[in-house]
DNA sequence: TTGTAAGCGTTATCAA
DNA sequence: TTGATAACGCTTACAA
């Protein structure tokens, strides 16, 4: 099966009669014009919808437009129509597949509508955060996706004065109450709480009849909603009677990272943890694995709990349990939310999408 | 797409005196210009170079580009200039850690000088690369970065019409010799041989001893980097007095798709299997853990070697041999080419990057 | 149904 | 060192 599309023949561009400008002798919808016998604004026109000019200049223009391989411009047309149709977002990472489904969601809902997607991503950086929202902000987008609610101080301006300039301003992956101060702007949230979450972990293993837990927070400093669901899981813990232990993962790869953590875990003694949580499932993978290795039964010794129910985590034994995320919900509903805002001045509202904790194995009551 | 709807246009941050105007009233190079007291093209400079403009009147700017939170807008300023900063990478899909850091390896070289990257994914599908590159042609790049040396038709022409028109475009991951007719044009490659690749596969699995030899191949029908690799290593292992058995995954997850397939090669018979190569190590490690599950031992029993060596696969035991890909590199070295050809005017050469197969236990000789 | 004129916000070019 | 003016390629507004 070798190459099945010879490239018909590509007749060159046609390049018409105008020769020194200043551009780089691209195609325009001028040069579309006159092969066509037209003025530019009707093929203008014909793009936008053939119906409105009569059915013999449309053919001659899409003629014309064939013959040419006419590509439109879009830096002129957006910079003259002074509308764009681009939503810019930005996310922590595209690399894990977490943040790639949400974007996956995101392209998928605005695609359809016709909007373009432009995004950045930050690797949890604030610093970088700020330093790629002024980047996007130079398309001039119609909307803004940003992930979670905390941002450096120039971000936080930026993105007060989109708001205030009536452009749509959405944070996804979180869903918080308001906080007390500082904040001179609210954006809507669409995400999930994460407090919510760290309670749940802890009371999910609470449950299962463990007194002695850990939390293995994420080794990314940045990654606050991570640390969040470790002081929710640590406060929930505490406040059921349980005794808690906050650990925090070494850099580095994350399988790795869960094997190194699991020694910390694992040593005998009185106080050692019955049940660990993690800030994602490569961390509790990693410990998962660790314990298998050192043959600690899981989860009579030890009760392993992850967060993201990645594809890996079922297929491991025990199979992992975890908390399986809106991810791709994320993004759609985002998008959802964006082109009521763009298109029918609906105001888009904060949504807090559900997730389920998926009991496995790895916690199983004895 | 027709907008009934154009979003209300508010008022700025630091709304200078002209009022009544077609825009949307965002801060322009004229708004900070009038701050200032001079020019917009004196501002314009000192944004380019602030070293041009007195220092006077640098400083003057300076506290105007402050008070006024401009953001340069990018369609006005790549159409005024004809030159673009764009870069357009085409690439089978993000979610996938492969092709992400392929990503961040041309994100990071191509940001570092100045340039944007504006990346798409196709899904592996031919028919909306062929859609996704006429939409960011729109944006007029100065280079494109496409996945592979197969292309639709429609795409193969826009592709030879951007490089009839200087504009450098790249193939990655791929590199092929020459093909026998068809090909009118000709593009750089930078990526590996994936015959290659597929015959060192068979190779290690003959250097141990086996003579009874599987290829899974992709669910994904347009893989065609995976088949090639399939074909190679079933000709090697011909060529080398072996039998070979070819399956294709079934579609859906791949640890799942990789654990259905054991059945396929695990029945017991003289004929079976000996040692199994897949087309990605997702595919292997389902495999792995379903031989785990069923008693089967790995490698006595069922020699299995992945492709691509994520980064679970050298965390299960026994630990997957794999072969160990550039992903990063190609990224890297397509950035360093393009900023050659784009600055320097040197033409991009192809480039086959090196990769190597890490035997591990799971192929490990009896 | 089609065309003319103006303008979008920036940069290139040439003049002062 | 700074400014005036004309592009860049398209769309809006209005006229025919």
């Amino acid at each position: 099966m070798s190459d099945p599309n010879p490239p018909p023949a590509a007749a060159g561009p046609v390049p018409p009669s105008r020769q020194a400008r200043r551009g780089h002798g691209r195609i325009t919808l001028q040069d579309v014009a006159e092969v066509a016998g037209v003025t530019s604004i009707t093929v203008s026109r014909y793009l936008r919808d053939p119906a409105v000019v009569a059915a013999d200049t449309a053919a001659r223009v899409r003629d014309a437009l064939a013959q040419t391989g006419y590509v439109p411009n879009k830096q002129a047309g957006l910079l003259a129509s002074g509308r764009s149709n681009i939503v810019a977002a930005l996310l922590p990472n595209l690399s894990n597949s977490i943040f790639a489904e949400t974007a996956q969601g995101l392209s998928d809902g605005l695609q359809a509508a016709g909007f373009e997607l432009l995004i950045a991503s930050t690797g949890y950086s604030l610093e970088r955060e700020e330093h790629q929202l002024r980047a996007l902000l130079g398309w001039h987008p119609a909307a803004l996706v940003v992930t979670g609610r905390r941002h450096a101080g120039g971000a936080l301006q930026l993105l007060a004065a989109a708001q205030a300039a009536a452009m749509p301003v959405i944070e996804i992956w979180d869903h918080a109450g308001a906080e007390r101060g500082q904040r001179r702007y609210r954006h809507t949230q669409i995400g999930f709480n994460h407090h919510e979450v760290g309670r749940a972990m802890a009371a999910h293993l609470m449950q299962a009849g463990h007194r002695r837990l850990a939390y293995v927070d994420s080794g990314v400093a940045e990654d606050y909603r991570a640390h969040e669901r470790g002081l929710a899981f640590a406060d929930a813990a505490r406040a059921g009677g349980a005794q808690v232990t906050v650990l925090t993962a070494p850099a580095g790869d994350a399988f790795d990272a869960g094997r190194q953590v699991l020694g910390e875990l694992a040593p005998g003694g009185a106080r050692r943890p019955t049940a660990a949580a993690f800030a994602n499932d490569h961390l509790a993978c990693g410990a998962l694995l660790e314990a298998a290795r050192r043959g600690l039964p899981v989860p009579a010794q030890l009760a392993l709990l992850g967060f993201g129910d990645f594809s890996i985590s079922r297929q491991l034994s025990p199979a992992l349990s975890s908390v399986q995320l809106p991810r791709y919900e994320i993004g759609r509903e985002t998008a959802r939310s964006l082109l009521d805002a763009l298109r029918l001045g609906k105001p888009a509202v904060s949504v807090a999408l559900p997730w389920t904790l998926a009991a496995r194995a790895s916690t199983a009551p004895a």
